[in-house]
DNA sequence: ATAGCGACAATCCACAGTAGAAGGTCGAGG
DNA sequence: CCTCGACCTTCTACTGTGGATTGTCGCTAT
């Protein structure tokens, strides 16, 4: 029963639990596919944050199924925590992208190595903005507000930075 | 002269190092106001990487000046790790966006609430995206195409990020 | 039937990144 | 001369990343 204050990804976990009890991997799966496009974490974290909130009764442990499965149940004190948390206000995102960092020091890089980081990188942006795209598309039966909302921002975002690779000046891209 | 690989945080103090001797402080705000934007660092990291550099032989100390001031000076070793640094692939970029977390999570919410988090975000960004088109207002004397590049990209991300706030639906924004 | 392969599952570790407290020094202005 | 704010480094605890390691189960092809 540890007092230290809930972090954003263990918050995230007992968002899920709320649903229905898991496991680790479960709700690195979970997570991964419901907020990794814009919440990253690992697995290694994951089972960290399970084994802290376990020790301060947030969540408990159930039985444990085949291979090692161990499932976890969120408590009224887990429930109690997250509702704190999701009042509470939302920070500044922060992004890290290494291609502007290359960018910001392309004086030290020949031009051609460089349009090629740019155009590979491009790759990676159209791909996603289609994924993104097919799945708005097949969203209609979801009908959820917050889902869509968003979905819409990755859509919004990776069709800016398309666009923005877009409007490069040709010395940079060859 | 420890072998471990480059980190781009340490890569990016080489990179400012070529400019001229500075110390820890100095770089953690050159750092902050040229790449701030897209690439976040904290002072403290900016001493631990400056420390093991200095270990590494990347790196060499001067002569203290007031206040424990301790500028530091690139080698040829250090020139010689950042051109190997630079020439790699960049990553992918990472994304932390606590405001889609808590609006992901938004049923667990009053919707006044979460209509203020919106609210107060969008403020920010429209404050930010107003310094970045003046600076870049400001830039003609500059004529530097990488800085010009990457601006460019905060002045997009900028935009998509203050569309995506103007359409989220009605209900979301009270 | 069984061998083997791929998905499942947890753990561990080293490193990178964040946040803020703490401690101290110098210099300008009242 | 004093004080206040800017300067400058160090330290610590926590959070986040990436990958290696270890092992198990279940299906499928022989």
């Amino acid at each position: 029963m540890v007092e230290r204050r809930l972090n954003a990804t263990a918050a995230s976990l007992l968002g899920f639990l709320h649903w229905e009890p898991m496991s680790g991997w479960d709700l690195a799966a979970t997570a991964e596919h419901v907020i990794g496009d814009f919440w990253s974490l690992t697995r290694s974290q994951v089972y960290r944050e399970l084994a802290w909130m376990a020790d301060a009764g947030l969540i408990e442990r159930g039985e444990q199924g085949p291979r090692e499965r161990q499932p976890y149940a969120i408590t009224d004190a887990g429930r109690a925590a997250f509702a704190e948390w999701v009042r509470q206000e939302p920070g500044p995102e922060t992004i890290r992208f290494p291609l502007l960092l290359t960018l910001s020091f392309g004086r030290h890089l020949p031009p051609d190595l460089l349009a090629g980081f740019i155009a590979r990188q491009r790759e990676v942006h159209a791909r996603r903005l289609t994924e993104y795209e097919a799945h708005a598309a097949s969203n209609e039966a979801g009908r959820d507000v917050f889902r869509e909302a968003t979905l819409a921002f990755g859509i919004a975002y990776e069709r800016a930075v398309l666009a923005w690779f877009d409007s490069l000046p040709a010395e940079l891209t060859r």
